[in-house]
DNA sequence: CTTTTTTTGGTGGTCTGACCACCATTGACC
DNA sequence: GGTCAATGGTGGTCAGACCACCAAAAAAAG
């Protein structure tokens, strides 16, 4: 055949992907059932379902029991998770995460300085505003990683943003420490920023990434 | 039961992943074969390799026909490759991808001018006396394409290179330039990264990304 | 008619058994 | 001793059978 030799299973996620963007299906919603696609795509169910199963595990979709099979959000969550537990002995790929965040980070600052917009440095205020308010520590901790993840996107190129969401995650379950900002360092920040000071801004976002 | 909701797939997961532990199995080493598995952990084959299958596009596993499942050095990091493949796609601007890759590049270069040895410089030379004698246009490309590749690679820094090729082969795939380098660029660029001139190597490797 | 209960059909979850294609080793044959 | 066919193990795939679960439809109760 021609190049036919792809195993099934990866055939079958290129079709399921083809299926998502010929039905132009979103986040939430449901993929044709494990039968359906068996029928549509002549395969075997199980075929399938080792497709079904490794995109879900990457955390693309989301299958309920009873109900279907569900696309998800587009946030690593287990693929991190998996992928790190399996690394993490790995001490130079652990280099390279941290080194690779750092400079996606940088990265993400030097666009943001440039790109800033008053309405943006009021909205982040808004934010810091609520952290000073905010009183339940669990809540608090949200609210700067949302913070943390505003100026991050304020680099205005999504992709880049997307990168950084990936490695941070990653980071995470390597080693869970989660030291974050204090709402005065989140006022500084903001302060940098519209000095367009990225050297500062860039020092204060990397040190407890 | 205790506690036992998590699907049968993910437990072999992590069943596999103690395994690996402890009989201390390195990269390249065998895995239990998939009846092996079967009988040790009371389970049927088909939820065997839905956990398999799930590793192998992880990129943690390998297997091939015949022989067997092998672990892959732990270098693979997939993580790029499927988002890229299936996420991107979600409404990523090309600018961005544009953008993104060019910041990745500067990045590598950075990078790469710090920690180019003299033997680097060696190997980048060879493929340049190579590139000179070739004489097909076919084979001329995919050197250029290698020598490319190679520069990139300097940076020491693999999961930093792998984005890198992911996004250029996205960048392909969007829009087919092909305009690559000629030899005379190549050896400009490798005289800049003896003299630490990062500049001049990012404006020569940027040009016709 | 409305509300509650039951039924039913569809869905994912899992196991089993059966082939096939492929590979490496074995062992018979020359 | 070297060559080549047979063999057993391995992953690759399919088909069918249950189970557990859920939601919507149908039936029963009010």
């Amino acid at each position: 055949m021609s190049g036919t030799s792809e195993k099934v299973y990866v055939e079958i996620i290129k079709k399921i992907k083809t299926i998502i963007e010929e039905d132009d299906l979103q986040a939430g919603d449901k993929l044709p059932s494990e039968r359906e696609l068996t029928d549509r795509l002549h395969v075997g169910r199980s075929s399938v379902r080792e497709a079904l199963r490794s995109l879900e595990l990457l955390g693309l979709i989301e299958t309920r029991r009873g109900e279907g099979t569900f696309i998800k959000p587009a946030t690593g969550h287990r693929l991190v998770e998996v992928l790190a537990s399996f690394i993490l002995h790995d001490q130079t790929a652990r280099q390279d995460l941290l080194e690779t965040k750092s400079i996606i980070i940088r990265d993400c600052i030097e666009l943001a300085v440039q790109r800033v917009r008053p309405e943006d440095i009021e909205f982040l205020n808004g934010m810091i505003r609520e952290i000073e308010q905010s009183e339940q520590e669990r809540d608090l901790q949200q609210q700067i990683h949302r913070f943390q993840e505003a100026v991050i996107k304020l680099c205005n190129n999504h992709l880049l943003y997307r990168l950084w969401v990936e490695l941070s995650d990653y980071g995470l379950s390597v080693h869970q420490h989660s030291f974050l900002l204090h709402s005065g360092e989140c006022s500084q920040i903001v302060e940098h920023l519209k000095n367009g000071d990225s050297k500062n801004v860039i020092q204060l976002m990397s040190q407890n990434m």
